[in-house]
RNA sequence: GGUGCGGUGGCGGAGAGGCUACGCUGCGGCCUGCAAAGCCGUCUACACCGGUUCGAAUCCGGUCCGCACCUCCA
């Protein structure tokens, strides 16, 4: 099994070669905890969920490191409107963003590293990229100087003077060339800070992941992945950053492959607070099952923009109940467990091709349709593929009745739906067919379909479609 | 202004020189007392204009349109 994986150092799909393969290093990078998470954090959180267990298929040890940004200006800003200490701010919105993810059925990275926690780390970085005459001190920052690092935009791809012309930001008097970023800054007594050679201040917002990266994974790692906006100039800035402490100048001795998920749009348009449209998983996990957002996410492929509305939301809840329909007179569900052996052999291989996630629906719906002829020793084994390869893609892990809201025991009418049905199959039996149409009517008035089969009658909640 | 990514059927969404992607919806049929569910079948798709080629949605050139980034972003 080979991995293929578009780099966006290479601007290409290339073969993933780890540096060491008994210790593939990922690092991701994490939200700033100062807001409930979005579905564009829960997309990056969710895509590299999966890149993960696609390496976990091929190596035996993987380590994922993804961080917290629990300092930031914007925490500080959330701080001082709320009148509280930033930590109220960031331990309530990493615990919901945890919770959250969760929810979604995203395994928790093997190493979650507060910015707060690696402090002295980062002093120790900047303390080295000061003597090696890659940043400066300047009106009590410690700014590092792009043009010392000659690499600069191998990322993004942009050369240094195109990113200066039409910069619609202000820049700093203090900064001796215009893309000079900020390492240390100086904190207000009244603002969280810590003691540094430079006084008392705070680290910038690039320096975190290049000193828990390094701290939690060691130089050169695998995989640094992240939302595509974050290309620049946090990405940049780091390879920036973490070269320059050895004097090196190729990015790959930072990290090999680049990982970007596309942006998630709302109705065509970018997702932003000022337009009001942020689409909250929080809020969304009180209207939809997981699954059915997990299933909206990862219905296009990581890299393509995602189109986030009502629309796909729903389509993914009618795929999902048709996915679960399968099983739900299975008197064999019990017997599916989930196991890796069990995954489709065109699944992974979808998946290997660069986390090709459409792909494997499609083929997951083949498998599907392949059920109606087949055999029942036949379909059998199907089942238990289509069941192993769903769980791999975090779908189909309720039980199906429960999932369909077939007879739900917490009914508050359980006993008078009960009757009804009762009532019009003796009316069936009866052939009195207007009186067991006329009890129909008046169950679906009460939100409840009913489904005549073979020898009983189900029913199930008529989904609102109010969300 | 610079840079990057895209434009695929009613909708969503893969593919990347010749082979049905797939799903939803619609339409026709089977099944059913009727429904529901299921099953079978089915619907002029590759922005435009040139070029390369036996053959282009796919490669090359140009045009148009959309989106994003250019120090808040996942």
């Amino acid at each position: 099994m080979e991995l293929k994986i578009f780099n966006t150092l290479d601007r290409k799909k290339i073969d993933f070669v780890p540096i060491d393969k008994n210790n593939i290093r990922v690092y991701a990078c994490g939200p700033t905890v100062y807001d409930y998470a979005h579905v564009g954090n829960a997309r990056m959180s969710i895509v590299c969920d999966l890149l993960i267990k696609v390496l976990r298929l091929i190596y035996d040890n993987v380590t994922y490191t993804s961080n917290i940004t629990d300092i930031d200006d914007k925490i500080i800003l959330a701080a001082k409107t709320q009148n509280v200490p930033i930590e109220k701010i960031t331990n309530k919105f990493l615990k919901i963003y945890n919770q959250d993810m969760h929810s979604l059925g995203i395994n928790k990275p093997d190493i979650q590293p507060r910015a707060t926690e690696y402090i002295e780390e980062m002093i120790i970085l900047v303390e080295k990229l000061i003597k090696n005459k890659n940043a400066y001190l300047s009106n009590n920052h410690v700014l590092f100087h792009v043009p010392s690092f000659s690499s600069y935009g191998c990322l993004s791809k942009r050369s240094k003077e195109e990113q200066i012309s039409g910069s619609r930001v202000e820049v700093a008097p203090y900064k001796k060339y215009a893309g000079d970023f900020v390492l240390w800054k100086p904190s207000k007594q009244n603002e969280p800070g810590w003691n540094s050679p430079w006084g008392y201040g705070r680290p910038g917002w690039h320096l975190e992941c290049s000193a828990m990266s390094e701290s939690c994974l060691g130089l050169p790692f695998d995989i640094h992945a992240g939302g595509i906006d974050l290309t620049f100039p946090h990405h940049e800035n780091e390879i920036a950053q973490s070269c320059s402490l050895n004097n090196e100048k190729d990015p790959k001795l930072f990290a090999r492959y680049w990982f970007h998920n596309g942006f998630v749009l709302f109705n065509g348009e970018k997702m932003s607070k000022s337009l009001g449209n942020i689409q909250l998983v929080n809020e969304l996990l009180k209207k939809y099952p997981s699954e059915t957002i997990r299933l909206s996410l990862i219905s296009s492929h990581y890299r393509q923009p995602l189109n986030w509305n009502k629309n796909l939301l729903q389509q993914s809840q009618a795929t999902l109940n048709r996915f679960y329909r399968i099983f739900l007179n299975d008197e064999n569900f019990d017997e599916y467990k989930y196991d890796i052996k069990d995954i489709s052999d065109d699944i992974i291989e979808s998946l290997l091709d660069d986390l090709n996630t459409p792909k494997a629906l499609a083929v997951l719906n083949k498998l599907i349709n392949d059920l109606s002829s087949k055999s029942n020793i036949k379909s059998k084994n199907l089942k238990k593929t289509i069941y192993s390869s769903s769980v791999f893609l975090g779908i189909l892990k309720k039980n199906p009745s429960e999932w369909l809201g077939i007879g739900n025991k917490n009914s508050k009418n359980l006993n008078n739906i009960e009757e009804l049905i009762e009532k019009r199959n003796n009316a069936r039996i009866n052939k009195n067919f207007a009186l067991a149409d006329d009890i129909r009517s008046k169950l679906n008035k009460m939100g409840i379909e009913i489904e005549d089969q073979n020898d009983r009658t189900i029913w199930r909640k008529i989904e609102k479609d109010n969300k």
